[in-house]
RNA sequence: GGUCUCGUGGCCGAGCGGCUAGGCAGUGGUCUGCAAAACCAUCUACAGCGGUUCGAAUCCGCUCGAGACCUCCA
């Protein structure tokens, strides 16, 4: 049943997928550095792999998806006065590193859960895991990769690549590399500017700081992937994701840590999903063209003429394929949230259709299609596109013009609902403004009203009601089954 | 400067050698007292110039344009 294809980027090639146990599958996704609130762009990412996670599972694996929280370690720019993010985001509000981790945990965990994104099955922290990380970088000096250097411990590019191969995941050649960063090299301890940093040293004015064989000091970011992901899901696992962004330097050190530490390649299927923009240009918080999660469901944005929900722009990133620049803009969201209302009142339409002895839809080949659009790397517009044109059959068999047994509707019903809600993962929209008991009351008998003053050919007083409902923002829809409402 | 990706109809976005997705908007209908909503039908493409091929949006080359990475970023 299983013919899944997934883009690996190791080889630059499609390639069949076959997990290393049969229905097991080990999954690691770089997650957020907790130092700001995360914005749409970080979403997309985790967006895309909530769907790969989704699917897996859909086809009846057993997924270990591990996601990491970064807390430590990562600097504002690789020089050797580079700030460490939480560190400095801690001094700027005056707080215990820790707290500024909860603080953007907690949010990120938020938006997360507003988006409908799945949990990971682990979240491992950078901090928690400071000696594993200390035992990986005694483990990668013992085997001649890496160099002690006043109280930091550096990676040996160089010697790593005469054995190995350093840029195999991304493409670089090491030559380049280093013609690259010549001008850059100053009065590093580094023996090579290339050599990146797996330990630093802890300077008075830094206030995240563990002991260590080498003073005190604080992990490399490289370091932490390295070690949560290896030990949670063996020295090599199935699938390793992240952003485009992470392919070099982060991922190509990962890969030189594992086996520079002595363990296999790290990973066999590695996934980077592409970027957001706005604009035209990659959304990012050193651009400054943030666009934040509050901005998109409020509209106070420049750029946005609305708010949007999460389910619309959830609906609106899963139209384009992942590997895929998405380019936000307004008009793109409204479109997409037309489309996604089309989808959910078929959806609703869905529950109630009635069945005849037999079908004139072919209800099999498109449940079908269904399938292989998310066999081939998980090709979410390709499903969307089919999933409208069992909209388009749910809707002509709703009018009459087509007809469906019963076994066909349960067939479409199940494939409906399972791709929809399981794995595309949509949910409907929760009812907006405020439907209490009382609104309901007065709502039922102004639309009362309203058909008995048409019924008396009162067109005028019934158009009153209708106006006067339209300027509280109420729209009334006629249909033949009766009249409802809705609030913008 | 180096490495790489991409340019599809009014807009967003699939496609990866032949059968020309899908959504939104537009147009024409159905329904309706009239609207709205809903539904049905339908029109606009493959940046430009060459080449390979029986056949190219899809492969190759060049030109123009956009973006990413090489430094923190999902």
């Amino acid at each position: 049943m299983n013919k899944l294809k997934i883009y690996n980027t190791l080889s630059g090639k499609k390639e069949e997928f076959k997990p290393i146990l049969k229905d097991h599958v080990g999954m690691y996704v770089c997650g957020p550095t907790v130092y700001s609130d995360v914005h749409i762009g970080n979403v997309r990412t985790f967006l895309s792999f909530d769907i790969v996670y989704r699917y897996l599972k859909f086809l009846g694996y057993s997924v270990r998806y591990v996601r990491n929280i970064t807390d430590v370690g990562h600097l504002l720019n690789d020089e050797d006065s580079g700030e460490d993010k939480i560190g400095k985001q801690a001094k700027l509000m005056n707080l215990e590193p820790m707290e500024v981790v909860q603080h953007y945990t907690n949010g990120f965990h938020d938006v997360m859960k507003a988006f409908n994104i799945t949990p990971p099955s682990i979240e491992p922290s950078a901090t928690g895991h400071l000696i594993e990380q200390i035992e990986m970088v005694q483990e990668i000096i013992n085997n001649g990769f890496a160099y002690e250097a006043g109280g930091s411990v550096y990676f040996d590019v160089e010697k790593y690549h005469d054995k190995f191969h350093y840029g195999k995941l991304s493409g670089r050649k090491i030559e380049d590399l280093i013609s690259n960063t010549r001008d850059l090299d100053g009065q590093s301890e580094k023996r090579n500017p290339l050599d990146f940093a797996i330990w630093k040293k802890a300077d008075e004015s830094h206030i995240m700081r563990w002991n260590s064989p080498w003073g005190e000091g604080f992990p490399g970011w490289h370091l932490e992937c390295t070690v949560m992901s290896t030990k949670y899901l063996g020295d090599t696992f199935d699938i390793h994701g992240g952003g485009m962004d992470l392919k070099f330097p982060h991922h190509e050190c990962e890969i030189a840590q594992s086996k520079g530490g002595g363990k296999s390649e790290p990973a066999n299927y590695w996934m980077h999903t592409n970027m957001l923009t706005m604009n035209g240009a990659k959304m990012s918080k050193s651009v400054g063209n943030v666009v934040s999660i509050e901005q998109l469901g409020s509209g106070d944005h420049p750029l946005l003429e609305k708010g949007f929900s999460e389910m619309v722009i959830r609906f609106f990133m899963m139209q384009s394929h992942y590997s895929s620049t998405l380019d936000l803009s307004s008009s793109a969201i409204a479109a997409a949230e037309k489309g996604f209302e089309k989808l959910m009142t078929a959806m609703e339409t869905l529950k109630s259709l009635s069945t005849s002895d037999s079908s004139s839809v072919d209800v099999n080949t498109l449940v079908e299609k269904f399938a292989t659009a998310m066999d081939d790397d998980f090709n979410t517009p390709i499903l969307i596109a089919h999933l409208f044109d069992g909209v388009k059959m749910i809707n002509s068999i709703n009018g009459e013009k087509e007809t469906i047994s019963k076994s066909d509707l349960e067939l479409l019903q199940n494939n409906m609902n399972s791709y929809v809600w399981n794995v595309l993962g949509l949910k409907p929209e929760e009812s907006k403004g405020t439907k209490d008991e009382l609104t309901e009351e007065l709502m039922s008998l102004f639309i009362r009203l309203r058909k008995e003053a048409k019924d008396n050919k009162n067109y005028s007083l019934a158009d009153e009601i209708r106006n006067k409902l339209t300027s509280l923002s109420i729209t009334l829809k006629d249909t033949k089954d009766g009249t409802s409402w809705e609030k913008e």
